[in-house]
DNA sequence: AAAATAGGGAGCGACA
DNA sequence: TGTCGCTCCCTATTTT
């Protein structure tokens, strides 16, 4: 009983490695193939041997051929028709690049920029990380084998940004289940420490102990900490040998972003997947962690390390070590789902790990595209890419919401609207007008375009694999929760359901990602249209029913009861559950609107800002400024604390209390400076803007003082008193000499705060009016 | 991926 | 000639 963790081409070997968890096992038989459009053998060879001549290369060419073979495939690119044509294998990946550049010039090519490995994984069957046996290749059980994890991170001794060709690393810290310790090149007085005597020691150590671990995690180890280990060892004439088989770490740089790669161990770097699944203003480790585990974590500043390190301030151990324990911790977290998503994407763990929602659909395609025996649609070329991003197409509909304040609201939504709709209408770029049922009667036109009654295509097909495995997997889920078993399996089988709900969620996207081997701007388009139709003729059906819809985004709407009478809440979730069942008569199979919850009260103020409060007093904000980030904390709290009042209390008066107290205290300079701070991100670079806006003006005085600013960057800043323009009264919060209380109170205390208010019809005058009482009932709709 | 809101800057005409 | 107010453009961010 074996499990795959990870594969890789070993170029001395010469075969593919697969790293199972105790043992190497060689595939020497699996060779790198292309296709090409012609079935003459001879003239794909002579075609070589011509280049060969022509550039006076000794048969090397020619060399590199394994063997040419003629095969039937279903074609993508050719009207999905079988046809012969040639597969072309050759000896070594490296050799793929080489030949397909000079056949390209010959006939068109298929499936030629597909990585060896992930080749290897789209044609066989091994499962990744589960219990397979390779000898009789099937698979064992599901179960998630005990791996050893291990965090890691490095400190760097410096002044400004580190410099890898002087400055040393002079703390590692490591965290695994029974073992945490920061190794350092002093002596500290702190219970993890392990003292080692210089840097070169150091790094000796850091390899000792990562190669005791199956998976490492790192948080931007990727760019940072295996980058920098890796130079350091250099200055020391050192390799990293971290392999299974002492293979070397090996780093690729492709644009802004490397990746770190050790062969037969999983290095998961946790930065880019925290981007992916949480939804936070900032990434940075202590934030992650914050929102993960409501810890706040010892900060030190990076700017402080040397001086901590000179005076042998303990806390900097602490920081260190903390960084490792917490790394360790949210790799835990995350590693049951990637795992998921390498099983069923049927790609490494490693690869996983950094790819976007897009590429695993579209390896998901590839395996299935495979094992139908067709060939892959090829990926666009420079000047078709062009096309696809200029292309735009009309989105969901979204309604004008009543504005004001309603009570006794029922939301209902959409079970996946999109995938349900790709499913239901057959929806895929090989369905859409296919030859096979052109001249059919019957056949509904949707915005021009009729798709295949007879087959069903790779995108619906895959979507309907994906929602049936999750039903069965939550049927499952079900029946254990029945008996109160939440064990190891219910846990696996969750994640199991939720990272097969996040890939089917990503088809619609895939089919408008430009860089999609199966795009189709079209399939997109006539999604989204579907997706106009069932909301708003769902829309009409509930007002032909009894609701009044107060407002609704894409996929669901709020409403409320409009038949004049007062329901009580059973009555209306009784009425709700009638209708749902009259709606889902109607609907296509695939199709299912369904009640999502109840508020006793709701604010709406315009397209996409609303609050909400439901039975447990909980709110839920969308859209307003309390939500943003590019809003300073004065004006978030005091449009929470307004929103407080209106929706628990209903009590106008009090919200109006609220801004007057702020803006007292924004008078009499007891505002903490933190909290006037506003975060706004620099997107490009600094030189590509094209207005003048405060950040830009920020990060440019940032730049002057000798700090670097990168694109991505979030700048914060304080606007302080003056008469130039607010840009130019930008400034950061160490050099900010006070606060524009003007400002402060007409730009970010009283719009956020006067739009909610105006939404219930009270107006700038009736605000400051302090006399005239003014209850909540006045505003009820 | 599109829909949508909103702030700040810049340009422009009206007006004193 | 300065400035007010309007409109348009650019930019950032969120919701679905």
């Amino acid at each position: 009983m074996e499990s795959l963790i990870d594969l890789d081409y070993n170029s001395e070997d010469l075969c593919i490695y697969l790293y199972l968890l105790n043992e190497i096992i060689k595939e020497k038989d699996f060779k790198p193939y292309f296709y090409i459009n012609s079935t003459d053998k001879e003239q794909i060879l002579e075609f070589l041997k011509d280049y060969e001549k022509k550039h006076k290369l000794d048969s090397e060419i020619t060399k590199m051929i394994e063997k040419i073979e003629t095969v039937k495939k279903i074609v993508f690119d050719q009207d999905y028709q079988e046809k012969e044509l040639s597969k072309v294998t050759v000896k070594y990946p490296n050799n793929v690049k080489t030949v397909r550049e000079i056949l390209m010039e010959f006939e068109r090519l298929y499936e030629y920029d597909i990585p060896f490995i992930r080749r290897y994984m789209i044609d066989n069957k091994v499962i990744p990380t589960s219990n397979w046996d390779f000898k009789n290749n099937k698979l064992i059980d599901n179960k998630i084998p005990e791996f050893k994890t291990v965090s890691f991170d490095i400190e760097v001794y410096c002044h400004k940004g580190p410099d890898p060709k002087k400055d040393p690393i002079i703390m590692a810290s490591f965290s695994s289940k029974g073992h945490n310790v920061v190794v350092s090149t002093k002596k500290f007085d702190h219970d993890k420490l392990e003292y080692v005597k210089d840097e070169k020691e150091l790094i000796k150590r850091i390899i000792e102990i990562l190669k005791d671990y199956d998976i490492i995690y790192t948080y931007n180890g990727d760019n940072f900490d295996f980058p920098y280990l890796k130079k350091r060892a250099e200055v020391f004439g050192l390799e990293l040998k971290l392999g299974k088989n002492d293979e070397k770490i090996k780093i690729t740089k492709g644009g802004m972003n490397s990746k770190s790669y050790i062969p037969g161990r999983v290095h998961i770097d946790l930065y880019p997947i925290a981007r992916r699944l949480l939804n936070l203003t900032k990434y940075r480790l202590e934030n992650v962690t914050e929102a993960l585990f409501d810890v706040k974590k010892v900060d030190v500043g990076h700017e402080n390390i040397p001086k901590m390190w000179d005076k042998l301030d303990e806390t900097l151990v602490e920081y260190s070590y903390q960084d490792a324990y917490y790394t360790q911790r949210i790799g835990e977290q995350f590693l049951p789902l990637e795992i998921m998503f390498s099983r069923v994407v049927n790609q490494s763990l490693y690869d996983i790990n950094r790819m976007s929602s897009s590429q695993m659909v579209e390896y998901l395609l590839l395996k299935n595209s495979y094992n139908k025996g067709v060939i892959a649609p090829n990926r666009p070329s420079g000047k078709e890419y062009q096309k696809r991003i200029r292309s735009s197409y009309e989105g969901g509909y979204v309604k004008e919401p009543i504005k004001g304040i309603h009570e006794d609201i029922v939301s209902m939504d959409f079970l996946s609207l999109y995938p349900s709709i790709i499913m239901s209408h057959n929806l895929s770029p090989e369905t859409i007008d296919c030859d096979c049922c052109n001249n059919e009667e019957n056949e509904e036109e949707i915005l021009g375009h009729k798709f295949c009654k007879k087959n069903i295509g790779i995108i619906p097909k895959t979507l309907m694999d994906l929602i049936d495995r999750r039903k069965s997997v939550k049927k499952i889920l079900r029946e254990k929760a029945k008996n109160n078993e939440f064990d190891e399996e219910y846990q696996i089988l969750d994640y199991e359901q939720r990272s097969i709900k996040v890939l089917a969620n990503s088809h619609y996207g895939y089919l408008a990602f430009p860089m999609a081997r199966w795009y189709s701007r079209d399939c997109a388009e006539i999604t989204t249209h579907l997706g106009r139709q069932y909301i708003q003729k769902t829309i009409e059906e509930a007002e032909n029913f009894g609701f009044k819809v107060i407002y609704a985004d894409t996929d669901g709407f709020y409403s409320k009861w409009a038949n004049g009478e007062k329901l009580t809440k059973d009555e209306l979730l009784e009425k709700t559950k009638t209708f749902l069942k009259t709606i889902n008569d109607k609907l296509p199979g695939e199709m299912e609107l369904e009640f999502e919850g109840y508020f006793k009260r709701g604010i709406f103020v315009t397209k996409k800002k609303y609050a909400l409060i439901d039975e447990n007093e909980k709110i839920t904000v969308k859209g307003l400024e309390v939500v943003r980030r590019d809003w300073s904390n004065v004006s978030k709290n005091t449009q929470k604390s307004v929103l407080n009042a209106l929706l628990k209390e209903g009590n106008v008066e009090n919200a109006k209390k609220v801004i007057q107290d702020t803006i007292k205290e924004l008078k009499d300079g007891k505002v903490n400076k933190e909290d006037l701070l506003i975060h706004t991100q620099l997107t490009k670079r600094i030189e590509d803007y094209k207005t003048t806006s405060p950040h830009v003006e920020v990060a440019k005085k940032i730049m002057k003082s000798g700090n670097r600013v990168n694109t991505g960057d979030v700048i914060s800043y304080i606007i302080t008193s003056g008469n130039k323009s607010i840009s130019e009264r930008a400034e950061p919060i160490e050099t900010a000499k006070d606060y524009d209380t003007n400002y402060y109170i007409e730009n970010q205390i009283l719009p956020p705060v006067i739009r909610l208010m105006e939404a219930l019809g009270i107006t700038k005058d009736e605000l400051k009016d302090s006399k005239k009482q003014i209850t909540l009932h006045h505003f009820l709709k």
